[in-house]
DNA sequence: ACATTGACCTGAGAGC
DNA sequence: TGCTCTCAGGTCAATG
C-alpha cells in the first residue's frame, strides 16, 4: 500500500483528524518498531503534548508536536493510519496507539511488521540519517536534476525510480505505473535513456503521482487509462488490450505492457 | 563504488 | 479440511 500516494492521504487524514488535541496516552504494542529510542522514552516525549502539523517526506510522515518533536511514522508494506472512537473499531494489528483528549485514537498498524516509529529533529535530519534523495513531488526536483540521476546509473529505469537514495517515494507498484504511462519498457538501462525518454518519464512521474493523490490512493478510483487496477484481475492492458506480462526487473515483479512498452536495448 | 540478492515479518491464496 | 509453497505495494546488510 504505502508509496508516495498513499503516504500523502495518510498524512491528510492525520491532518484532518489528530492536530491541536491533547495526547493523554500513547500505548506501544509492538515494541521492536521503535527504533532510535526505547519505548518509554517516546511515550515520554508524546504524553501531555499535542500535534501541531504534519509533513511528509518520500515514504515518510512527520508529525510535529507544539513542543518541537517529531513523530516519525514509515509504513512498511503494510501499514496505514485510523481514528476512531470504539474499541470495537481499533485495527487488528495496532502496534502504536494515541488517546487524544476528546476519548478518540489514533492507530498506527501495520500487519508484516517493517514499518518503523520513532523521533527526529526535523524534516531536515530525517532525510540526512536515511540519505534519502528528493521527494518526487518536491518543487526543486527539476528536469536537469532528475536527468542527472539515470545519466549516471546503470540500473534498470524501474530500479532507479525505486531507490530512495535517488528519489524518495516511489515504489514497486507506481514506478510500474509511470513507465507504463511513459512507453518505457521497465527493464531499460537508465543511462541508455535520451533526453525526449527522461522528458517523458519525468512528467509521468508528475501526472500519475498527483492523480493517485487526487483519486485518494485508492485503485477503484483511478483513471481507465492506468494499468494498476489490471495486474490483479484480467492482466489486459487498458491502452491496447494486448495482455499484461509480468517479469522479475531488479528483484521485483513488474507488469507491463510488452506492445506498448518496447524493449529498445540491443541484446 | 555500485548493483543485485537474501533476509526480515506475517498472512492470503494456490495447488495438492 | 489441512498442509506446504509462493508471493506481497519496503528496506538494508551482505555479496559479487
Amino acid at each position: 500500500m504505502p508509496e508516495l500516494p498513499d503516504v500523502e492521504v495518510f498524512k491528510r487524514y492525520l491532518q484532518s483528524t489528530s492536530l491541536h488535541k491533547d495526547i493523554e496516552d500513547v500505548k506501544i504494542c509492538t515494541k521492536n518498531l521503535v527504533e532510535g529510542l526505547s519505548s518509554s522514552e517516546l511515550i515520554k516525549t508524546l504524553k501531555g503534548d499535542r500535534f501541531e502539523s504534519a509533513a511528509r517526506h518520500g515514504k515518510y510522515l512527520l508529525a510535529k508536536t507544539v513542543r518541537g518533536k517529531h513523530l516519525v511514522l514509515h509504513f512498511g508494506m503494510t501499514g496505514f493510519l485510523k481514528y476512531f472512537k470504539e474499541e470495537a473499531d481499533q485495527p487488528s494489528h495496532t502496534r502504536l496507539l494515541i488517546r487524544f483528549s476528546n476519548g478518540y485514537h489514533l492507530a498506527y498498524d501495520c500487519q508484516r511488521k517493517l514499518g518503523e516509529i520513532g523521533l527526529a529533529d526535523s524534516m531536515k535530519t530525517l532525510v540526512k540519517e536515511k540519505s534519502l534523495g528528493p521527494d518526487a513531488l518536491d518543487q526543486e526536483f527539476d528536469q536537469t536534476r532528475f536527468n542527472k540521476i539515470f545519466a549516471k546509473t546503470s540500473a534498470a529505469v524501474k530500479s532507479a525510480l525505486m531507490n530512495r537514495k535517488y528519489i524518495a517515494g516511489i515504489g514497486n507498484i507506481y514506478s510500474d505505473e509511470i513507465l507504463f504511462q511513459a512507453r518505457m519498457y521497465p527493464g531499460m538501462t537508465s543511462k541508455r535513456l535520451d533526453g525526449e525518454d527522461l522528458d517523458g518519464v519525468y512528467s509521468q512521474m508528475h501526472q500519475v503521482l498527483y492523480t493517485a493523490i487526487e483519486a485518494g490512493a485508492d485503485p477503484r478510483r483511478f483513471p481507465s487509462s492506468f494499468i494498476i487496477p489490471h495486474r490483479r484481475t484480467d492482466m489486459i492492458c487498458p491502452r491496447c488490450n494486448g495482455e499484461i506480462r509480468k517479469e522479475k526487473i531488479g528483484g521485483r515483479s513488474a507488469y507491463y505492457c510488452p506492445r506498448c512498452q518496447k524493449d529498445r536495448s540491443p541484446d
